[in-house]
DNA sequence: CTTGACATAGAACAAATTTTCCTGTAATAT
DNA sequence: ATATTACAGGAAAATTTGTTCTATGTCAAG
């Protein structure tokens, strides 16, 4: 017994939870009595029937006894987004960017073959950065936040990295060189070359090999007793093509 | 005669701001009661005399006879924001810094040499797509948000494009090919070939001079005769390198 | 010292708003 | 057929909330 028959949402839940994004911006959420105008529920019994369910399932909450206390649920309310009218998903759009998480990452210095690759200080301030890029944190692989630091490319040195002039790296620090796994992509600077660069890293038996981004490049072969100093693993590039309009 | 003493905020102005503030993620507003609760004003009518004045001045606006009917004007209270305790001001900048930097960008398909390049209808709805990606306003280099979606890069075949299997490419869409400058990175779709590629775009005297992004590369010559369809421009290439941790 | 604008209370009152209780219909499972 | 559930409408009761009016204290200007 007992078989919810509707298990998803009627039209008037949608009307409802539609009606509650619209009130997103007037600064405060409708009463019961609006609620009932605006989608032609004429009892007052009825809206709160229809916010009782929606509250149950997790996609409003309601603070009884205060009146307008309701609110709805963002990440809930995403999943049947789809069956929104177009203005209103429109609208949701710039205000579900709120939600999302961002994090600034400092643009420390330049990166380039023959510069000295810059290391971020152990208590490095990221507001102390004179520029910074924003990233989503749904876009970066780890939830980690410590160490992270983004380098401009300068010139066209690594371009076996596939990375061009111009390209923002973003790296995670690295204290020493046993922190990088094999696979990782990483910074390196190699003292005796004066040389700086971005390869996969490889430990064999013999040597480091590094290897280059773009698959049709040959390896580099560095004996274990060269030095080598890895700063940094990437984490991310972005290249900025259109810097126009 | 009439001279207005203290022209400027006094302290129960900025507590109630505050409040106010605080109780943006709440979802609704406070009552008066409950303003006058937390600021430790006894009276209803205290409070509804300070709420009038912050309306005269354009801190708060009030929908009079509406329960809980206000709210803060932000630009307005950006202005004394250097008055506000500390966790209230933190708490403002992530606010604020979320909604005006971040959008979300539509993930519609994949792109690699042998697709089909997909095109955005021109009344894409954002939430159908499986996936998108957040980002910062202030990494793209337009402010025009219309038209812009990703495509996921598969297959190995963009890298004279530097452009990597796995990258995320984030376009903007173009109508006809006319919409393409020289010197601007587009997709093209070749028909006659069957073929997809992200090339810097040349419209010379004969032909269409295709220019791979690595400049080690040599450029391809399209006849003018051939067609040659102009999908999109490339506004910024993403690259997720650390796929792990 | 008086006056008046300003700030503060308190409380009664009016309006808005939510709750609760009741009645009724249609569909479905038992 | 009967019980149950989802759904709908109405309206009184209970609360919350906003408004208004009166009273009091402060302080600077006259």
């Amino acid at each position: 017994m007992m078989v919810r028959k509707s298990k998803g949402l009627s039209e008037r839940h949608i009307k409802i939870l539609e009606l509650l994004q619209e009130y997103a911006d007037k600064g405060y959420p409708p009463s019961i009595r609006e609620i009932g105008e605006k989608t032609n529920i004429t009892s007052t019994s009825v809206v709160n029937y229809y916010l009782e369910q929606l509250q149950n399932w997790g996609y409003i909450e309601r603070d009884r006894r205060i009146s307008r206390g309701l609110r709805v649920v963002p990440e809930k309310l995403a999943e049947v987004a789809t069956r929104f009218s177009a203005p209103i998903q429109a609208a949701m759009q710039s205000a579900s960017a709120a939600i999302t998480d961002f994090m600034r990452v400092p643009v420390i210095g330049r990166i380039g073959a023959s510069l000295p690759m810059p290391i971020p200080a152990s208590d490095f301030n990221y507001y102390d950065a004179e520029a910074g890029v924003e990233i989503a944190r749904s876009l970066l692989p780890s939830k980690k936040v410590e160490g992270l630091f983004a380098l401009e490319v300068q010139g066209d040195s690594m371009i076996d990295a596939m990375v061009n002039d111009g390209d923002i790296v973003i790296m995670r620090k690295v204290d020493s060189n046993a922190e990088a796994k094999n696979g990782d992509m990483v910074a390196v600077w190699l003292p005796e070359r004066d040389e700086t660069t971005l390869k996969y890293f490889y430990k064999e038996k013999e040597n480091y090999r590094l290897q280059p981004a773009n698959p049709t490049m040959q390896p580099i072969y560095i004996p274990k007793s060269e030095k080598l100093d890895i700063r940094g693993k990437v984490v991310m590039v972005i290249r900025k093509v259109d810097k126009s309009m």
